[in-house]
DNA sequence: AAACTGTTTTATCGGGCGATAAATTAATGC
DNA sequence: GCATTAATTTATCGCCCGATAAAACAGTTT
Protein backbone atom coordinates (compact mmCIF):
# COMPACT_ATOMS: atom_id res chain seq x y z
CA UNK A 1 0.00 0.00 0.00
CA UNK A 2 1.31 3.67 -0.72
CA UNK A 3 1.99 5.98 2.01
CA UNK A 4 -1.16 7.51 2.11
CA UNK A 5 -1.27 9.80 -1.06
CA UNK A 6 -4.12 12.06 0.54
CA UNK A 7 -6.85 11.76 2.81
CA UNK A 8 -10.14 12.01 1.11
CA UNK A 9 -11.10 15.83 1.25
CA UNK A 10 -8.07 17.54 3.21
CA UNK A 11 -6.06 19.38 0.49
CA UNK A 12 -3.56 20.44 2.62
CA UNK A 13 -2.88 18.15 5.49
CA UNK A 14 0.02 20.40 6.54
CA UNK A 15 2.20 23.77 5.76
CA UNK A 16 5.19 21.46 3.84
CA UNK A 17 7.79 22.11 6.43
CA UNK A 18 9.03 25.42 5.43
CA UNK A 19 6.45 28.13 3.56
CA UNK A 20 8.60 29.14 1.22
CA UNK A 21 6.56 31.94 0.15
CA UNK A 22 5.33 35.24 1.67
CA UNK A 23 2.60 34.80 4.00
CA UNK A 24 0.20 37.39 1.60
CA UNK A 25 -1.87 38.51 4.30
CA UNK A 26 -2.42 42.69 2.78
CA UNK A 27 -4.81 43.01 -0.23
CA UNK A 28 -3.67 44.88 -3.05
CA UNK A 29 -5.61 47.45 -5.06
CA UNK A 30 -6.97 45.96 -8.13
CA UNK A 31 -4.51 47.56 -10.81
CA UNK A 32 -1.55 46.79 -8.76
CA UNK A 33 -2.52 42.92 -8.30
CA UNK A 34 -3.46 42.46 -12.12
CA UNK A 35 0.16 44.25 -13.13
CA UNK A 36 1.92 41.38 -10.39
CA UNK A 37 -0.06 39.14 -11.89
CA UNK A 38 0.65 39.46 -15.00
CA UNK A 39 4.31 39.75 -14.49
CA UNK A 40 4.99 36.33 -12.09
CA UNK A 41 2.77 35.01 -15.10
CA UNK A 42 5.22 36.04 -17.62
CA UNK A 43 7.97 34.66 -15.93
CA UNK A 44 5.87 31.92 -14.75
CA UNK A 45 4.17 30.26 -18.26
CA UNK A 46 7.95 31.15 -19.88
CA UNK A 47 9.59 28.64 -17.62
CA UNK A 48 7.02 25.85 -17.45
CA UNK A 49 5.05 26.38 -20.98
CA UNK A 50 1.49 27.36 -21.24
CA UNK A 51 0.20 24.15 -19.95
CA UNK A 52 1.29 24.69 -16.89
CA UNK A 53 -1.43 24.69 -13.88
CA UNK A 54 -3.11 27.91 -12.37
CA UNK A 55 -2.83 26.13 -9.13
CA UNK A 56 0.67 26.27 -9.01
CA UNK A 57 0.81 29.90 -10.89
CA UNK A 58 -0.99 30.87 -7.71
CA UNK A 59 1.35 29.50 -5.43
CA UNK A 60 4.34 31.20 -7.14
CA UNK A 61 2.14 34.36 -6.45
CA UNK A 62 1.43 33.54 -2.65
CA UNK A 63 -2.55 33.78 -3.31
CA UNK A 64 -5.28 31.02 -4.27
CA UNK A 65 -5.89 29.97 -7.32
CA UNK A 66 -9.76 31.49 -7.61
CA UNK A 67 -8.39 35.00 -7.46
CA UNK A 68 -6.72 35.05 -10.72
CA UNK A 69 -10.37 34.44 -12.15
CA UNK A 70 -11.52 37.59 -10.16
CA UNK A 71 -8.72 39.49 -12.81
CA UNK A 72 -8.98 37.20 -15.64
CA UNK A 73 -12.32 36.02 -17.55
CA UNK A 74 -10.18 32.50 -18.37
CA UNK A 75 -6.77 31.34 -18.53
CA UNK A 76 -6.40 32.02 -22.25
CA UNK A 77 -7.06 35.73 -21.18
CA UNK A 78 -4.17 36.22 -18.29
CA UNK A 79 -2.16 34.61 -21.44
CA UNK A 80 -3.14 37.08 -23.68
CA UNK A 81 -2.56 39.32 -21.57
CA UNK A 82 1.50 37.95 -21.02
CA UNK A 83 1.58 38.36 -24.70
CA UNK A 84 0.71 41.73 -25.05
CA UNK A 85 3.08 42.62 -22.59
CA UNK A 86 6.13 40.58 -23.52
CA UNK A 87 5.63 41.65 -27.03
CA UNK A 88 3.96 44.47 -27.86
CA UNK A 89 4.79 46.75 -24.99
CA UNK A 90 8.53 45.44 -25.77
CA UNK A 91 8.83 46.96 -29.40
CA UNK A 92 10.83 50.20 -29.69
CA UNK A 93 9.47 52.48 -32.43
CA UNK A 94 13.11 53.84 -32.54
CA UNK A 95 14.74 50.44 -34.30
CA UNK A 96 13.06 51.51 -37.28
CA UNK A 97 14.67 55.19 -37.03
CA UNK A 98 17.94 54.39 -36.61
CA UNK A 99 17.73 52.07 -39.92
CA UNK A 100 16.21 55.03 -42.01
CA UNK A 101 18.67 57.69 -40.32
CA UNK A 102 20.49 57.87 -43.65
CA UNK A 103 22.90 60.65 -41.88
CA UNK A 104 24.85 57.22 -40.72
CA UNK A 105 26.74 54.97 -42.67
CA UNK A 106 24.44 51.78 -43.28
CA UNK A 107 27.36 49.72 -41.06
CA UNK A 108 27.20 51.61 -38.58
CA UNK A 109 22.88 51.99 -38.20
CA UNK A 110 23.19 47.85 -38.19
CA UNK A 111 25.49 47.75 -35.06
CA UNK A 112 23.09 50.29 -33.32
CA UNK A 113 20.03 48.69 -34.52
CA UNK A 114 21.20 45.11 -33.14
CA UNK A 115 22.97 46.82 -30.13
CA UNK A 116 19.60 47.97 -28.95
CA UNK A 117 17.39 45.30 -30.71
CA UNK A 118 19.48 42.85 -28.83
CA UNK A 119 18.84 43.48 -24.86
CA UNK A 120 15.17 43.81 -25.63
CA UNK A 121 14.73 40.29 -26.78
CA UNK A 122 17.77 37.92 -26.01
CA UNK A 123 16.38 37.17 -21.98
CA UNK A 124 15.03 33.90 -21.22
CA UNK A 125 11.76 35.38 -20.70
CA UNK A 126 11.43 36.34 -24.07
CA UNK A 127 12.51 33.86 -26.06
CA UNK A 128 10.71 31.24 -24.42
CA UNK A 129 7.87 32.52 -24.49
CA UNK A 130 8.41 33.34 -28.21
CA UNK A 131 8.63 29.54 -28.99
CA UNK A 132 6.14 28.01 -26.61
CA UNK A 133 4.15 30.72 -29.00
CA UNK A 134 5.62 29.53 -32.24
CA UNK A 135 5.27 26.11 -30.96
CA UNK A 136 1.54 26.25 -30.94
CA UNK A 137 1.29 28.15 -34.48
CA UNK A 138 -0.45 31.64 -32.58
CA UNK A 139 -1.31 33.96 -34.48
CA UNK A 140 0.49 36.37 -32.26
CA UNK A 141 3.50 34.93 -33.06
CA UNK A 142 2.97 35.25 -36.83
CA UNK A 143 2.15 38.90 -36.65
CA UNK A 144 5.86 39.81 -34.82
CA UNK A 145 6.95 37.87 -37.66
CA UNK A 146 5.07 39.69 -40.11
CA UNK A 147 6.00 43.22 -38.45
CA UNK A 148 10.20 41.96 -38.04
CA UNK A 149 10.10 41.53 -41.89
CA UNK A 150 8.42 45.15 -42.80
CA UNK A 151 9.40 47.36 -40.11
CA UNK A 152 13.18 46.35 -39.85
CA UNK A 153 14.20 44.06 -42.63
CA UNK A 154 12.42 44.95 -45.64
CA UNK A 155 13.40 48.72 -44.32
CA UNK A 156 16.79 47.26 -44.52
CA UNK A 157 16.59 45.96 -48.21
CA UNK A 158 15.78 49.70 -49.20
CA UNK A 159 18.54 50.96 -47.17
CA UNK A 160 20.67 48.59 -48.68
CA UNK A 161 19.43 49.22 -52.37
CA UNK A 162 20.13 53.41 -51.64
CA UNK A 163 23.68 52.17 -50.18
CA UNK A 164 24.75 50.89 -53.61
CA UNK A 165 22.57 53.53 -55.46
CA UNK A 166 19.96 50.77 -56.96
CA UNK A 167 16.86 52.66 -55.80
CA UNK A 168 13.44 51.80 -57.66
CA UNK A 169 9.97 50.98 -57.42
CA UNK A 170 10.53 47.61 -57.67
CA UNK A 171 9.18 45.72 -54.72
CA UNK A 172 11.90 44.17 -52.68
CA UNK A 173 12.81 40.59 -53.83
CA UNK A 174 12.99 37.40 -52.49
CA UNK A 175 16.53 37.19 -53.02
CA UNK A 176 17.23 40.60 -51.51
CA UNK A 177 14.89 39.41 -48.35
CA UNK A 178 16.20 36.09 -47.96
CA UNK A 179 19.60 37.74 -47.46
CA UNK A 180 18.62 39.92 -44.74
CA UNK A 181 17.14 37.17 -43.42
CA UNK A 182 20.17 35.11 -43.11
CA UNK A 183 22.33 38.21 -41.91
CA UNK A 184 18.93 38.45 -38.80
CA UNK A 185 18.86 34.72 -38.43
CA UNK A 186 22.75 34.29 -37.63
CA UNK A 187 22.52 36.80 -35.00
CA UNK A 188 18.85 35.41 -33.69
CA UNK A 189 20.32 31.66 -33.33
CA UNK A 190 23.15 32.97 -30.81
CA UNK A 191 20.34 34.79 -28.65
CA UNK A 192 18.61 30.95 -29.37
CA UNK A 193 21.63 29.04 -28.02
CA UNK A 194 22.73 31.18 -24.95
CA UNK A 195 18.24 31.10 -24.17
CA UNK A 196 16.83 28.20 -25.22
CA UNK A 197 19.84 25.62 -25.24
CA UNK A 198 21.58 27.03 -22.31
CA UNK A 199 24.81 25.29 -23.85
CA UNK A 200 27.18 28.39 -23.32
CA UNK A 201 27.46 30.74 -20.47
CA UNK A 202 27.61 34.08 -22.85
CA UNK A 203 27.57 34.39 -26.52
CA UNK A 204 29.87 36.79 -27.93
CA UNK A 205 27.28 38.71 -29.12
CA UNK A 206 29.61 41.67 -30.81
CA UNK A 207 30.94 38.88 -32.71
CA UNK A 208 28.11 37.74 -34.17
CA UNK A 209 27.11 41.18 -34.86
CA UNK A 210 29.70 41.98 -36.34
CA UNK A 211 30.00 39.07 -38.52
CA UNK A 212 26.66 38.85 -39.93
CA UNK A 213 26.85 42.56 -40.67
CA UNK A 214 29.76 42.45 -42.47
CA UNK A 215 28.24 39.04 -44.60
CA UNK A 216 25.57 40.82 -44.96
CA UNK A 217 27.21 44.21 -46.38
CA UNK A 218 29.90 41.87 -48.38
CA UNK A 219 27.10 39.67 -50.50
CA UNK A 220 24.55 42.31 -51.10
CA UNK A 221 25.80 43.92 -53.73
CA UNK A 222 26.33 41.83 -56.31
CA UNK A 223 23.17 39.66 -55.12
CA UNK A 224 20.98 43.01 -54.77
CA UNK A 225 22.02 44.14 -58.45
CA UNK A 226 21.53 40.90 -59.93
CA UNK A 227 17.68 40.44 -58.23
CA UNK A 228 17.13 43.89 -59.55
CA UNK A 229 18.14 43.40 -63.06
CA UNK A 230 16.04 39.96 -62.72
CA UNK A 231 13.61 41.40 -62.11
CA UNK A 232 13.73 44.49 -64.39
CA UNK A 233 13.68 41.94 -67.09
CA UNK A 234 10.71 40.51 -66.09
CA UNK A 235 11.12 37.30 -64.34
CA UNK A 236 9.05 37.31 -62.06
CA UNK A 237 10.68 35.07 -59.63
CA UNK A 238 14.14 34.10 -59.20
CA UNK A 239 13.74 30.27 -59.37
CA UNK A 240 14.85 28.57 -56.09
CA UNK A 241 17.03 26.68 -58.56
CA UNK A 242 17.69 23.72 -56.29
CA UNK A 243 21.07 23.21 -55.87
CA UNK A 244 22.16 20.37 -53.34
CA UNK A 245 19.18 20.75 -51.26
CA UNK A 246 16.89 20.98 -54.17
CA UNK A 247 14.94 17.45 -53.07
CA UNK A 248 13.82 19.22 -49.77
CA UNK A 249 11.52 21.44 -50.89
CA UNK A 250 9.16 18.90 -51.04
CA UNK A 251 9.27 18.20 -47.54
CA UNK B 1 -29.56 24.22 -20.43
CA UNK B 2 -26.62 23.01 -22.25
CA UNK B 3 -27.50 20.97 -25.63
CA UNK B 4 -26.68 17.74 -23.23
CA UNK B 5 -23.12 17.45 -23.22
CA UNK B 6 -22.68 13.83 -22.52
CA UNK B 7 -24.69 10.75 -21.43
CA UNK B 8 -23.78 9.67 -17.82
CA UNK B 9 -21.49 7.02 -18.79
CA UNK B 10 -21.81 6.76 -22.63
CA UNK B 11 -18.51 8.18 -24.75
CA UNK B 12 -19.30 7.22 -27.87
CA UNK B 13 -23.12 8.44 -27.91
CA UNK B 14 -22.66 7.77 -31.91
CA UNK B 15 -19.84 7.56 -34.50
CA UNK B 16 -19.03 11.25 -34.99
CA UNK B 17 -21.16 11.57 -38.96
CA UNK B 18 -18.21 10.46 -40.40
CA UNK B 19 -15.74 7.89 -39.24
CA UNK B 20 -12.32 9.23 -40.04
CA UNK B 21 -10.28 6.86 -38.84
CA UNK B 22 -9.67 3.47 -40.42
CA UNK B 23 -12.00 0.90 -38.80
CA UNK B 24 -9.31 -1.04 -37.24
CA UNK B 25 -10.33 -4.93 -36.54
CA UNK B 26 -6.87 -6.68 -37.04
CA UNK B 27 -4.45 -7.76 -34.74
CA UNK B 28 -1.22 -6.67 -35.80
CA UNK B 29 2.51 -8.93 -34.51
CA UNK B 30 3.56 -6.75 -31.39
CA UNK B 31 6.59 -5.73 -33.05
CA UNK B 32 4.81 -4.06 -35.59
CA UNK B 33 2.45 -2.82 -33.18
CA UNK B 34 5.23 -0.94 -31.57
CA UNK B 35 6.29 0.33 -34.50
CA UNK B 36 3.49 2.40 -35.52
CA UNK B 37 2.81 3.20 -32.00
CA UNK B 38 6.11 5.02 -31.80
CA UNK B 39 5.76 6.36 -35.59
CA UNK B 40 2.71 7.95 -35.06
CA UNK B 41 3.47 9.09 -31.60
CA UNK B 42 6.60 11.32 -33.38
CA UNK B 43 4.05 12.55 -35.74
CA UNK B 44 1.66 12.98 -33.08
CA UNK B 45 3.93 14.28 -30.70
CA UNK B 46 5.37 17.27 -32.92
CA UNK B 47 2.47 18.56 -33.60
CA UNK B 48 0.65 18.88 -30.70
CA UNK B 49 3.26 18.77 -28.00
CA UNK B 50 4.26 16.17 -24.98
CA UNK B 51 1.33 17.38 -22.83
CA UNK B 52 -1.09 16.11 -25.07
CA UNK B 53 -2.91 13.32 -24.08
CA UNK B 54 -2.81 9.47 -25.08
CA UNK B 55 -6.34 9.10 -25.56
CA UNK B 56 -6.12 11.34 -28.51
CA UNK B 57 -3.33 9.50 -29.90
CA UNK B 58 -4.86 6.50 -29.81
CA UNK B 59 -7.45 7.92 -31.56
CA UNK B 60 -5.34 8.57 -34.59
CA UNK B 61 -4.17 5.49 -34.27
CA UNK B 62 -7.24 3.61 -34.30
CA UNK B 63 -7.16 2.06 -30.92
CA UNK B 64 -7.98 2.47 -27.81
CA UNK B 65 -6.03 4.45 -25.20
CA UNK B 66 -5.32 1.38 -22.92
CA UNK B 67 -3.67 -0.78 -25.35
CA UNK B 68 -0.69 1.88 -25.58
CA UNK B 69 0.28 0.83 -21.90
CA UNK B 70 0.55 -2.72 -22.84
CA UNK B 71 3.85 -1.97 -25.20
CA UNK B 72 4.52 1.10 -22.66
CA UNK B 73 4.79 0.97 -19.17
CA UNK B 74 4.28 4.67 -19.00
CA UNK B 75 3.56 7.45 -21.58
CA UNK B 76 6.89 8.97 -20.63
CA UNK B 77 8.65 5.81 -21.84
CA UNK B 78 6.69 6.13 -25.03
CA UNK B 79 8.33 9.50 -25.05
CA UNK B 80 11.86 7.97 -25.18
CA UNK B 81 11.19 6.02 -27.40
CA UNK B 82 10.43 8.63 -29.75
CA UNK B 83 13.30 10.60 -28.60
CA UNK B 84 15.42 7.30 -29.83
CA UNK B 85 13.76 7.76 -32.90
CA UNK B 86 14.11 10.73 -33.99
CA UNK B 87 17.22 12.03 -32.68
CA UNK B 88 19.81 9.07 -32.46
CA UNK B 89 18.41 6.81 -35.01
CA UNK B 90 18.81 9.30 -37.78
CA UNK B 91 22.30 10.46 -36.71
CA UNK B 92 24.96 9.66 -39.48
CA UNK B 93 28.27 8.65 -38.90
CA UNK B 94 29.10 9.68 -42.46
CA UNK B 95 28.90 13.55 -41.27
CA UNK B 96 32.08 13.59 -39.15
CA UNK B 97 33.55 11.35 -42.79
CA UNK B 98 32.64 13.75 -44.92
CA UNK B 99 34.47 16.68 -42.37
CA UNK B 100 37.25 14.61 -41.73
CA UNK B 101 38.20 13.52 -45.61
CA UNK B 102 41.34 15.68 -46.12
CA UNK B 103 40.93 14.63 -50.24
CA UNK B 104 38.72 16.78 -50.75
CA UNK B 105 39.18 21.01 -50.16
CA UNK B 106 37.65 22.19 -46.73
CA UNK B 107 34.77 24.16 -48.58
CA UNK B 108 33.54 21.56 -50.53
CA UNK B 109 33.27 18.80 -47.31
CA UNK B 110 31.34 21.83 -45.73
CA UNK B 111 28.67 22.11 -48.71
CA UNK B 112 28.60 18.02 -48.78
CA UNK B 113 28.24 17.92 -45.14
CA UNK B 114 25.08 20.10 -44.78
CA UNK B 115 23.88 18.90 -48.10
CA UNK B 116 23.66 15.66 -46.04
CA UNK B 117 22.83 17.06 -42.75
CA UNK B 118 19.98 19.35 -43.87
CA UNK B 119 17.16 16.81 -44.89
CA UNK B 120 17.95 14.92 -42.19
CA UNK B 121 16.80 17.84 -39.58
CA UNK B 122 15.22 20.49 -41.31
CA UNK B 123 11.91 18.22 -41.37
CA UNK B 124 8.56 19.45 -39.71
CA UNK B 125 8.86 17.15 -37.12
CA UNK B 126 12.55 16.75 -36.03
CA UNK B 127 12.16 20.45 -35.55
CA UNK B 128 9.39 20.38 -33.47
CA UNK B 129 10.13 17.76 -31.40
CA UNK B 130 13.79 18.89 -30.56
CA UNK B 131 12.43 22.70 -29.21
CA UNK B 132 9.46 21.29 -27.22
CA UNK B 133 12.48 18.53 -25.61
CA UNK B 134 14.56 21.85 -25.56
CA UNK B 135 12.33 24.10 -23.63
CA UNK B 136 11.54 21.00 -21.46
CA UNK B 137 15.19 21.02 -20.62
CA UNK B 138 15.27 17.80 -21.72
CA UNK B 139 18.77 15.76 -20.99
CA UNK B 140 18.21 14.42 -24.44
CA UNK B 141 18.46 17.64 -25.85
CA UNK B 142 21.42 18.54 -24.37
CA UNK B 143 23.07 15.53 -25.65
CA UNK B 144 22.45 16.29 -29.13
CA UNK B 145 23.76 19.29 -28.77
CA UNK B 146 27.39 18.27 -27.36
CA UNK B 147 27.30 15.42 -30.09
CA UNK B 148 27.19 18.20 -32.96
CA UNK B 149 29.53 20.19 -31.16
CA UNK B 150 32.10 17.41 -30.26
CA UNK B 151 31.21 15.35 -33.72
CA UNK B 152 30.79 18.07 -36.09
CA UNK B 153 31.86 21.38 -35.08
CA UNK B 154 35.27 20.85 -33.65
CA UNK B 155 36.51 18.44 -35.73
CA UNK B 156 35.63 21.29 -38.35
CA UNK B 157 37.66 23.73 -36.06
CA UNK B 158 40.56 21.26 -36.41
CA UNK B 159 40.02 21.17 -40.33
CA UNK B 160 40.31 24.18 -40.21
CA UNK B 161 43.45 24.91 -38.32
CA UNK B 162 45.02 22.33 -40.67
CA UNK B 163 43.59 24.31 -43.89
CA UNK B 164 45.50 27.29 -42.30
CA UNK B 165 48.44 25.22 -41.77
CA UNK B 166 47.93 26.17 -38.04
CA UNK B 167 47.64 23.05 -36.19
CA UNK B 168 49.01 22.58 -32.56
CA UNK B 169 48.16 20.85 -29.48
CA UNK B 170 45.67 23.85 -28.09
CA UNK B 171 42.60 22.65 -27.21
CA UNK B 172 40.09 24.46 -29.76
CA UNK B 173 40.13 28.28 -28.19
CA UNK B 174 36.32 29.60 -27.67
CA UNK B 175 36.87 32.03 -30.31
CA UNK B 176 37.19 29.45 -33.15
CA UNK B 177 34.08 27.47 -31.52
CA UNK B 178 31.88 30.68 -31.61
CA UNK B 179 33.34 31.42 -35.29
CA UNK B 180 31.61 28.14 -36.31
CA UNK B 181 28.50 28.23 -34.33
CA UNK B 182 28.12 31.04 -36.36
CA UNK B 183 28.02 28.79 -39.30
CA UNK B 184 26.25 26.68 -38.33
CA UNK B 185 23.28 29.03 -36.38
CA UNK B 186 22.90 30.95 -39.69
CA UNK B 187 21.83 27.48 -41.73
CA UNK B 188 19.89 26.47 -38.86
CA UNK B 189 17.65 29.21 -38.53
CA UNK B 190 16.49 29.00 -41.50
CA UNK B 191 15.17 25.50 -40.95
CA UNK B 192 13.67 27.19 -38.43
CA UNK B 193 11.89 30.23 -40.48
CA UNK B 194 10.58 27.02 -42.52
CA UNK B 195 9.26 24.31 -40.38
CA UNK B 196 9.14 26.60 -36.57
CA UNK B 197 7.83 29.74 -38.15
CA UNK B 198 6.11 28.72 -41.18
CA UNK B 199 6.69 32.08 -42.53
CA UNK B 200 8.03 31.05 -45.53
CA UNK B 201 7.01 28.48 -48.75
CA UNK B 202 10.80 27.45 -49.37
CA UNK B 203 13.82 28.80 -48.07
CA UNK B 204 16.69 29.20 -50.08
CA UNK B 205 19.33 26.50 -48.46
CA UNK B 206 21.47 26.86 -50.92
CA UNK B 207 22.39 30.15 -51.05
CA UNK B 208 21.87 29.98 -46.58
CA UNK B 209 24.82 27.62 -46.95
CA UNK B 210 26.90 28.83 -49.10
CA UNK B 211 26.38 31.97 -47.55
CA UNK B 212 27.28 30.80 -43.92
CA UNK B 213 30.60 28.71 -45.75
CA UNK B 214 31.92 31.73 -47.45
CA UNK B 215 31.54 33.34 -44.20
CA UNK B 216 33.44 31.13 -42.13
CA UNK B 217 36.08 30.28 -44.67
CA UNK B 218 36.44 34.37 -44.95
CA UNK B 219 37.05 34.98 -41.13
CA UNK B 220 38.31 32.13 -39.68
CA UNK B 221 42.34 32.99 -40.69
CA UNK B 222 42.67 36.08 -38.71
CA UNK B 223 40.47 35.05 -36.23
CA UNK B 224 41.97 31.44 -35.62
CA UNK B 225 45.36 33.02 -35.73
CA UNK B 226 45.04 35.52 -33.27
CA UNK B 227 43.34 32.90 -31.16
CA UNK B 228 46.08 30.28 -31.11
CA UNK B 229 48.57 33.00 -30.49
CA UNK B 230 46.83 34.60 -27.77
CA UNK B 231 46.53 30.78 -26.27
CA UNK B 232 49.93 30.16 -26.19
CA UNK B 233 50.88 33.75 -25.46
CA UNK B 234 49.58 31.96 -22.31
CA UNK B 235 46.54 33.90 -21.99
CA UNK B 236 43.56 31.61 -20.67
CA UNK B 237 40.43 32.80 -21.71
CA UNK B 238 40.07 35.80 -24.26
CA UNK B 239 37.89 38.29 -22.21
CA UNK B 240 34.65 38.46 -23.79
CA UNK B 241 35.47 42.37 -24.22
CA UNK B 242 31.48 43.16 -24.14
CA UNK B 243 31.30 45.88 -26.82
CA UNK B 244 27.85 47.33 -27.08
CA UNK B 245 26.19 44.31 -25.88
CA UNK B 246 28.20 43.98 -22.43
CA UNK B 247 25.52 44.65 -20.23
CA UNK B 248 23.53 41.66 -21.73
CA UNK B 249 26.08 39.63 -20.12
CA UNK B 250 24.23 39.93 -16.94
CA UNK B 251 21.21 38.78 -17.81
C1' DA C 1 -17.89 50.77 17.16
C1' DA C 2 -20.92 49.49 13.66
C1' DA C 3 -21.92 49.12 8.78
C1' DC C 4 -20.35 48.77 4.32
C1' DT C 5 -17.48 47.68 0.30
C1' DG C 6 -14.72 44.93 -2.25
C1' DT C 7 -10.59 41.66 -1.97
C1' DT C 8 -9.50 37.04 -0.89
C1' DT C 9 -10.43 32.34 0.60
C1' DT C 10 -13.04 27.96 1.16
C1' DA C 11 -15.61 24.52 -0.97
C1' DT C 12 -16.91 22.36 -4.97
C1' DC C 13 -18.27 20.98 -9.83
C1' DG C 14 -17.64 18.56 -14.24
C1' DG C 15 -14.20 16.82 -17.17
C1' DG C 16 -9.87 15.03 -18.84
C1' DC C 17 -5.67 12.93 -17.55
C1' DG C 18 -2.38 8.60 -16.83
C1' DA C 19 -2.79 4.14 -15.48
C1' DT C 20 -4.75 -0.66 -14.05
C1' DA C 21 -7.68 -4.92 -13.93
C1' DA C 22 -10.89 -7.65 -15.92
C1' DA C 23 -13.61 -8.99 -19.77
C1' DT C 24 -13.70 -9.76 -24.81
C1' DT C 25 -12.34 -11.61 -29.03
C1' DA C 26 -9.31 -12.59 -33.01
C1' DA C 27 -5.83 -15.79 -34.36
C1' DT C 28 -3.30 -20.36 -33.71
C1' DG C 29 -2.57 -25.30 -32.75
C1' DC C 30 -4.56 -29.63 -32.16
C1' DG D 1 -14.55 -27.89 -34.20
C1' DC D 2 -12.68 -26.95 -29.96
C1' DA D 3 -9.27 -25.33 -26.64
C1' DT D 4 -5.47 -22.22 -25.98
C1' DT D 5 -3.09 -17.96 -26.36
C1' DA D 6 -2.58 -13.28 -26.62
C1' DA D 7 -4.03 -8.77 -28.77
C1' DT D 8 -7.55 -5.50 -27.83
C1' DT D 9 -11.47 -3.38 -25.47
C1' DT D 10 -14.51 -2.17 -21.57
C1' DA D 11 -14.86 -0.36 -17.21
C1' DT D 12 -12.78 2.05 -13.76
C1' DC D 13 -9.66 4.44 -10.24
C1' DG D 14 -7.54 8.51 -8.19
C1' DC D 15 -5.70 12.86 -9.41
C1' DC D 16 -5.39 17.44 -11.26
C1' DC D 17 -7.30 20.87 -14.17
C1' DG D 18 -10.14 25.29 -15.25
C1' DA D 19 -13.85 27.53 -13.49
C1' DT D 20 -17.83 29.09 -10.27
C1' DA D 21 -20.50 30.32 -6.02
C1' DA D 22 -20.64 31.37 -1.51
C1' DA D 23 -18.41 32.43 2.74
C1' DA D 24 -14.85 35.08 5.18
C1' DC D 25 -12.58 39.03 6.13
C1' DA D 26 -9.46 43.41 5.55
C1' DG D 27 -9.87 48.23 4.96
C1' DT D 28 -12.66 52.28 4.84
C1' DT D 29 -16.57 55.29 6.02
C1' DT D 30 -19.70 57.00 9.11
Amino acid sequence: MRPCPNMPVMDKPAPPPDTPLAPRTVRMAPDDRKRELVDKAAEFFSEEGFDAGTRQLARQLGVTQPLIYRYFASKEDLINEVYRKVYVSQWQDSWKETIQDRSRPLRQRLQAFYCSYAPAIFNRRWMRIFFFAGLKGLDINTRYLARVRDELLLPMCEEMRAELGLECDLPITQAESELVWLMHGTVFYQGIREQIYRSVTAVDYDLALNTAIDMYLLKAPELVSQAIARAQAGITDPPPTGGCTAHLTGL
